[in-house]
DNA sequence: ATTTTTCTAAGGGTATTCCCTAAGTTTTCA
DNA sequence: TGAAAACTTAGGGAATACCCTTAGAAAAAT
């Protein structure tokens, strides 16, 4: 018998994945979750095998939540739940201790086969997104061409970019030099490949690092 | 009985949203798409009272099928289905044939209120758009507060803008003066409330203007 | 414990944007 | 056809962003 939890906001996905798994014996949903916090306070009281996490969440930032739910409950394996095509996006999730790696448009047999997978301990991915991984991963590496990493303090300045603060304000509200952030503003940039702050937020906007 | 389609490419919100009706009596959820195409194929045979539509369709814009629906089927009444909280989003939808619009984080109690509201011919909102629909619509509106308008020649400066160029160089790609450049953004950031270029940006994508 | 990365910050420029006012021309629409 | 809206241009100045180099201190990773 595979435990298998479902956290989702959306509530008609919850519905989904809880209708599409009642008619299999072997897999009983023993909960269901709309956000973050709820699921970590229930898992103190019972774990699932498997978790189908939406990486969206309106509290928690998914990937963050995954790396603390395979950190507090290492026995739960998590399937991330996403529309995220993107190819960066799933390394990351990957990257955080996730098993596997869904998209919300998976039909059934997909959906069974990654408990059944992932519950053997081994990874699963969808057959389309792990073309994609492949294409992708023989392309250089050196230049990071996918998911640019940024520093915190880099985040920070982007977001304060994004709220269209000027230099001058970033600095106050960060409490450093104007000229350290410009300094982070460049290496933005230089990161992302932008030729000014509108393509910062233009190109972060595309790869979802907003 | 109120016949009922699902369109959608999340085949899990498709069946979690067949799961939510399948008990209700009076209902009877009579096809499921997984995109826009078919759906409209289906509707050739048999229309439904009411369609639940996803509107992000990987095949035909959600907007433009509303539009398509509402014309070639006129009895059959359309409840867009998405992520979006937008506001002006909202209006673009009602604006073109839509009857309801609910957030995918409905719960069971909304999709059916949803229903039945619909049914009876009136619109339906979920409450907090609602909320936030006349919040806004109080506001101004010689300013055209919620879809801010921009001419022909705004909306290439615009698009100039978000591909990173220099106000010099977007008047040698247009063929004016730096300054009628200039002057057009301003009036674009006024448009738009945004407080430098990245505010236009930010908000032209949000608004849907890009 | 040591290397690497990140964070910090300065000087010294140049380029660009932002903001105001003003006004002639063209297009659009009632 | 006349009025309104849109498009065009301009001057001038303040503010801000961009770009380069350099470099010490702090934090993180190995």
């Amino acid at each position: 018998m595979i435990k298998v939890s479902i956290t989702d906001d959306h509530y008609v996905v919850l519905k989904g994945i809880e209708s599409l798994l009642k008619d299999e014996k072997h897999i009983r949903v023993i909960s269901i979750h709309e956000n973050g916090q709820d699921t970590l306070e229930a898992f103190e009281v019972e774990q699932p095998d498997i978790l189908f996490l939406d990486i969206n969440l309106p509290d928690i930032n998914g990937i963050v939540l995954t790396k603390t739910i395979t950190k507090s409950f290492p026995n739960v394996r998590v399937i991330a739940l996403t529309n995220h095509e993107d190819v960066s996006f799933v390394k990351r999730i990957l990257d955080n201790g996730a098993f596997g790696y869904l998209l919300k448009n998976a039909h059934k047999e997909e959906l069974l086969q990654a408990i059944d997978t992932v519950s053997k301990g081994e990874k699963y991915l969808q057959k389309d997104i792990e073309k994609k991984i492949l294409n992708q991963s023989l392309g250089r590496k050196e230049f990071s061409a996918l998911q640019p990493k940024l520093t915190r303090r880099e985040t920070e300045v982007l977001q304060a970019i994004y709220e269209q603060l000027t230099t001058q304000e970033i600095s106050e509200k960060l409490f450093i030099s104007p000229k350290t952030v410009e300094a982070h503003r460049m290496n933005i940039m230089s990161k992302l490949g932008a030729k000014n702050s509108v393509g910062i937020v233009k190109i972060a906007i595309q790869k979802q690092l907003l």
